[in-house]
DNA sequence: ATGAGAAGCTAAAACGTTTTAGTTATCTTT
DNA sequence: AAAGATAACTAAAACGTTTTAGCTTCTCAT
């Protein structure tokens, strides 16, 4: 049985395609057809179960109503939550969202922008990768809005932006750990070369400075991106052993090297906070069940994907819309949830 | 700046459209176009930075080289791991994949199937809700090939689907406690009237009978499907506190409810495996870590996932493909993964 | 009786592809 | 030299919509 058609249905009903359109969409009322054939050609086409073709409807109209959603991995806990908020706002404004994952990977990242745009979504919203701005700049040359999300590019501020205040954030737990009196306070942050982690880095040497205490280099554990679970599962054991053994309090700068950090604890048998404090950028469903609790810095995730949504169906009204410099990247504020482990 | 299109590249290459489309789609070579020629529309091509409309393609062609993946909530780790596996397999096949949760809802499913039909997604990978059969049946009459994913209609036949074996795993899992001779075994379980949890209900009051056991109807409790969070953590509170009180095991038939309950054995402090045994159908990372680390009925997620689209494909490749009845289900064998909890 | 305007529709082009059926020019074969 | 084969392309239809411009027919004022 082959699809409905609204040829089908013009001819089921008597009366021309374009009567047919027009009353699909609503203007039915505008271009003037009559009462009764509107109500023909609604019931003939609810009895043959018509549904309007997406792909033909984009390909005259230019819209298809989509927008396009990159993240760096659809099953970490923090991007699939940013996905959900950001699929129910879109929905509010009649866009379906289609998501995927770069695993942070710039290949792969390209790929997707590709595959997105030869599907012509409306709009993007995305986690970049390292490089990619040149092919963002293409998007908004082909006036397809885009907005970042997590990350920036700070020497592209025409490129808008929405994220949370990393460097105050993490500022703010160190002033936290540091007025609960831990004084040699360890790192583990994840290595990649983006502003989003560096402003986390700095926030964490120059807090120290700010308190003259010593910046010790190797305090600072940077865990290799790409490792599997179990490599970096060992990375963080090898800094608890070693460089990390007498730090009294430990900074976790991501949300998955928090729990590896608790994973490894556990196996090398850390008290928490007997031992070490434990602190984490970003929540977690575990660092609220865990044994003990986990004290985080939590990021505003729906906020960040609301404002990040408002942003894109701003400038998918008037495409034309600029980003002033001052606007971006908008910086949402973190919020400090203290838990059993400090 | 406009997207380039075929008949760009055609004008600045000084050929016709069709000439493009075969060297663009490697039939050039079966259509005796010249060498210089096709190497003129390539370098064209390229430069123009052109990307084919594949809403243009999909109407063409019938094909859109996507398919619809739906399951029950995507931030859930089961199937967020699940759609983690179908994308990697799908992309094998040189597919996309679209996800939608439905929230367990019934008008959402058919609403997000209604959607993926006039997106004109190829096939489609179901998680169903009650009462879909027909919706179901209606793709299936449009020569949309549907495989069906966790749960399945027993009554449906002539619907491939591809599923755990509940009620082994649950009987499973059983035995395990009764050997290790816990003797008052209280089930929570989720209100949701559906092929696969009668399957694991049954199977523990099969097992009890088995066994010569009680059934004491007091001690399983369903959550009705829908509450919130809090409300279902105080459901289960209730339950611990109330008929589940002197149980010597709990056994939750979902991962949620898992966790849920030891964060409500948490508050209660109740005392894991001391004043009760916990084991949970399906795994969940929490429950790895957590102290004690919780035993698990693992399903076998990924395995699910490439049978799936191994049926899914193959319906694709020749659409008329019947589901001999005793193909299906599909049931694929829960391994139970004991842990400090029992 | 005529013309203007309105009411109620329809024809046809366009969106960007793919694909079938040609067309033309050149080369073989007899 | 004629007939056929082959090489190298192209024209045009089709997919299912939306939308602009137009076509009838009717009504009413003059």
């Amino acid at each position: 049985m082959k699809k409905v058609s609204i040829s089908d249905i013009a001819r089921k009903a008597g009366v021309s395609v374009s009567t047919v359109s027009f009353v699909m969409n609503d203007k039915a009322v505008k271009m003037r057809i009559s009462r009764e054939v509107i109500e023909k050609v609604e019931n003939v086409a609810r009895e043959m179960g018509y549904r309007p073709n997406q792909l033909a409807r984009g390909l005259r109209t230019g819209k298809t109503k989509t927008i396009g959603l990159i993240v760096e991995n659809i099953s970490n806990a923090f991007f699939a939550a940013m996905a959900k908020t950001i699929e129910d706002e879109a929905k509010k404004y009649d866009y379906k969202v289609v998501y995927c994952s770069t695993d942070n990977d710039e290949t792969k990242a390209r790929e997707l922008i590709s595959m997105l745009s030869q599907r012509q979504v409306d709009g993007y919203i995305i986690t970049p990768t390292l490089n990619l701005a040149d092919e963002i700049r293409r998007l908004q040359a082909e006036n397809k809005p885009v907005v970042l999300i997590d990350r920036y590019f700070p020497e592209h501020e025409e490129i808008p932006s929405v994220l949370v205040d990393n460097y105050a954030g993490v500022a703010e737990g160190m002033e936290f750990l540091i007025a609960k009196g831990y004084r040699r306070i360890g790192l583990v942050t994840i290595e990649v070369d983006m502003a989003h982690m560096h402003d986390r880095l700095q926030a964490y040497y120059d807090t120290l400075r700010k308190h003259d205490m010593p910046q010790d280099r190797r305090l600072v554990r940077q865990v290799p991106y790409g490792y599997v679970h179990q490599a970096a599962l060992e990375e963080i054991e090898d800094f608890l052993k070693g460089d990390g053994k007498d730090c009294d309090a430990l900074f976790f700068l991501t949300n998955y090297l928090g729990v590896l950090g608790i994973e490894a604890a556990k196996k090398l048998n850390i008290n928490i906070p007997g031992d070490k404090a434990f602190l984490c950028f970003d929540d977690n469903d575990i660092f609220r069940l865990y044994t003990p609790t986990i004290s985080v810095i939590r990021q505003p995730i729906c906020e960040i994907g609301q404002q990040a949504m408002t942003a894109l169906i701003e400038r998918l009204r008037h495409t034309d819309a600029e980003v002033s410099p001052e606007n971006t990247p908008i910086k949402l504020a973190a919020e400090l949830v203290p838990r059993e482990s400090i």
